[in-house]
DNA sequence: ATCTTGTCTTAGACTTAGTCTAAGCTAGGA
DNA sequence: TCCTAGCTTAGACTAAGTCTAAGACAAGAT
């Protein structure tokens, strides 16, 4: 896991004190954080940063590509540092707790070319949804109940 | 393709006409509508339908499991009638157009145990990237401008 | 036929997530 | 040192969606 800020300093782009402090909050954790997220945990550390420097800096790291922007539900994107690392995501929709998976094989292989619409793909995500072991036990608990 | 109506009336949940003119707008075409743009198209046909009761009424199709909801990108969701028919999606990232496809494998099925972190896995969708003709011709005559 | 009750619909206020703007601030090059 | 391009900031603005309170409607009871 090559850090992001090293990553970041390959493309040629300014790191800024506010774009450190940013990177380093994100890549810090392992989790997936929302903008707000990481606004408040940097403020922690940088009190004058600003929220528009926070969208702005993780806008452009997204288009550099060193972090992924994840659309996995419709409230908040959700922002992971490990774009280095091909993933996916499983979801639990009691309690929204996120986990990075990694599947046996590529899901662009699993796509005919007649259902490809002319189009080059060149990537695919998928999303697992489930019950995470905490809230199975709660719904048993609420059916029994 | 049973229809949208008949799927709906299966559950206790009374068609109104408000609910009506929805579920037909929805299942008429097979594009991917946002709710702006349902209610866009409905109230030509019922124009004192309000915004509320397009957004309740869309919930309440996903929560009765006939109508999906895609959050694909950070912008609006989108709704697609075609609930009974397992299909993922895929989408050009040039213009957004956006197609229905069938894959091969199941996703479930290439998550190996040790990745599924307790969780009990119920479903999987992908989701596909790629640029459409159009947007591929006009990249490439923008590369050799 | 009328009443009752719960459900449905409505307009508009409100919230949340994110973008935009205009001004001031840096940092690096001439 | 001065210039300039790029960066940061506060706060206004926008878009998507939710909530609220009041009225309309519909089905069953009398
Ligand atoms: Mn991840
Ligand atoms: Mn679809
Ligand atoms: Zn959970
Ligand atoms: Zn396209």
């Amino acid at each position: 896991m090559s850090d992001l800020v090293t990553r970041l300093r390959r493309h040629n782009w300014r790191i800024t004190p506010q774009r450190r402090v940013i990177a380093e909050t994100l890549e810090g954790s392992h989790v997936h954080f929302t903008a707000e997220q990481i606004l408040e945990r940097a403020v922690e550390r940088m009190p004058e940063l600003s929220r528009a420097t926070v969208y702005n800096t993780l806008n452009e790291m997204v288009a550099l590509g060193e972090v992924l922007e994840l659309t996995l539900d419709g409230r908040s994107k959700r922002y992971d540092p490990n774009a280095d690392h091909e993933h996916h995501h499983l979801i639990c929709e009691g309690c929204g707790l996120m986990k990075d998976v990694h599947a046996m094989a590529d899901p662009v292989d699993w796509l005919p070319g007649d259902e490809r619409h002319g189009f080059s793909v060149t990537r695919a995500s998928i999303t697992y949804r489930g019950l995470c072991p905490e809230c199975r036990t709660a719904a048993a608990e609420g059916a029994q109940a």
